[in-house]
DNA sequence: TGCGGTTGTGCTCACATGAGCAGACGGTCG
DNA sequence: CGACCGTCTGCTCATGTGAGCACAACCGCA
């Protein structure tokens, strides 16, 4: 090893050098008559002061992506892409930036899907918004799982297919069935009919599809929307159940929790999401780590769109938060 | 003014050039190529960017320095020099680092001082243990200021001195009185004394003075050593001393607080202090910027170091933080 | 419609920079 | 003591990058 000296010399030199170069804007040649060593010790010097983490580089805006995050999703999850957007403390901000995320990937997405099959809740909604108006031309819209229209919160299943659609001056095909029937010759029943059945023939067919997921809790629209009891949910729980993926429960294993109620369940199918060459994700937040998770590792989707906070989590990586350990670092160096 | 869409859809273009050019270490051209733009368009992008302060470069390193404040320092108050190092949250830290960056400061000044006058106290005591052994070669030292070896604090007035000198292959000359007399005779007859009066004599003779200041409260080491009680500090701050420089208590308008007072504290003048061509101040912590404000504008040090709050507050700019609110911006774009 | 002024574009050119390499240095081991 | 090995140094050369410039697009204004 190196005398300790030469080290911690050479560790000074480099803040030095670093902060005439990028604090400065001096040229590593000025640099290098300043610090009195040749030019070619300076780029030297900053390589290792980017390497050591001594010079930290952000980017700074509501709009950036953590790209080696999204690049070690695809590569562990065999997806076909991902968007990881840095988390605000906010949570209700979370929400929105994961969400103006996934709108823009659909807005930048090549092939333009012909159909795109969307399910609902409030984090499609707000992708919906934050679509802008012509965001494509001529995308049909056609809704995979049954929705509500007596929700209370603003903007139901019908009108966030709808929005996506007219964004994209596009036609919605509605599903106007419930999520989940209570009997399950009523639930054959409506599929039984034309209509409904034309249009889960017609979500089969889609070239893409939009999807979230919710949590295995009373706070789950589908209590709100009087689908299911929290009793219900408390069943579904000790199934192993950690959420829903377009209204259907599914453990951490990624298998139905309750194939019974799943019966019950009117829409699409987990297999033709996971057949379906994009299917795109959008999810974030720490309660739904776990549904995410579950989705993620059992290829239910193609594409994920999410915070970083959840994406660290799916990789199992410590949530650092950029702690280079630098500051217990105190050197001493001899006089030159 | 253009079109709100295109200034948005650039800083978008900007982030995601930036995220590729700095994360992805990607080249302009390259980058040129993913987003369907010439490099030159990239270049200006990653300008943009820089200035917007999209793109922030940090460095973070507990020998790093602030050089922008620095050199506003040295330009607004006219000094020869300033060194402003950032500040940790810790205080007791701060106080170290200042210490510190003293210390490189001596270490590599030009020309080395044949005579080094030094004061005393908590902070030059840092200052001299952070010295490292051989700093110089050949450079003696004078205490500038009446000492206390009554001291409780570890490392008094004495062995300051002597272990800079030390360090440097020098010799240290003390000047073994109290700081302050309590009758102005007994500080006259002290002075006349053939000893004392050559260390003074020699102490104004120095090539360069190195000292720090104190508040002027009650846990001042004037009020521990027993040279002032907490009514004589009281009465000093009725009168407006803001804080003691080498002993000698002074107001925010940089003039002695109490000329009978002052008659009776022994060493170097202001005046002196003034005139050298190479004054030192080392002054850190929020409690001081009063008397560093008094000491900077009134010319009586021609070197400043200290931390970046202090030096934001002589400076009069608010203490940003780095806050270039972005986070409100959040721009909208349309399809491409 | 025509016309300055402003802004944005693609380019040339000179300069700044990183990769790669031969030699120097300093320590280790036979 | 000298051969060896790993590291550091200063260099050449190819490439990456920013300044400056001419031109095009676009604005408001007559």
């Amino acid at each position: 090893m190196v005398p300790a000296d030469t080290a911690a010399a050479n560790e000074l030199l480099a803040v030095r050098a670093a902060e005439l170069y990028y604090e400065e804007n001096k040229t590593q040649d000025e640099i290098g008559a300043i610090l009195r060593v040749t030019r070619w010790k300076v780029g030297r010097l900053l390589a290792q002061a980017r390497e050591r983490g001594i010079i930290r580089i952000e980017i700074v805006h509501p709009r950036a992506r953590r790209l080696a995050l999204e690049r070690e999703l695809t590569a562990r999850f065999a997806l076909n892409d991902a968007v990881v957007v840095p988390a605000p403390s906010d949570d209700v901000e979370l929400q929105s930036r994961v969400a103006e995320a996934a709108a823009d990937y659909l807005v930048s997405h090549r092939p333009v899907p012909r159909l795109l099959g969307v399910s609902w809740g409030r984090t499609l909604h707000q992708v919906a918004e934050a679509l802008p108006v012509g965001w494509s031309t001529g995308v049909n819209v056609v809704q995979i799982n049954g929705g509500v229209s007596l929700s209370k919160r603003p903007g139901n299943a019908a009108s966030t297919a709808v929005m996506i659609a007219q964004k994209a001056g596009g036609q919605a095909t509605l599903l106007p069935t419930p999520a989940i029937l209570e009997r399950l010759e009523t639930k054959r029943a409506i599929e039984g009919d034309r209509t409904v059945s034309g249009v889960v023939q017609m979500a089969r067919g889609a070239s893409a599809y939009l999807y979230s997921a919710g949590v295995a809790d009373t706070s789950s629209v589908h209590v709100d929307s009087g689908y299911l009891t929290p009793a219900d949910i408390s069943r579904l729980v000790e199934r192993g159940a950690v959420g829903d993926v377009i209204g259907r429960y599914i453990t951490a294993d990624g298998t139905i929790a309750d194939p019974e109620l799943d019966a019950r369940t009117l829409g699409l199918g987990l297999e033709e999401l996971r057949a379906s060459s994009t299917s795109i994700l959008v999810i974030g937040g720490e309660p739904k780590h776990a549904v995410a998770r579950a989705i993620v590792t059992h290829g239910l989707c193609s594409v994920l769109v999410t915070d970083e906070h959840t994406a660290r989590a799916l990789l199992g990586h410590p949530d650092d938060t950029h702690d280079h350990d630098l500051a217990t670092t105190v050197p001493r160096e001899d006089a030159s």
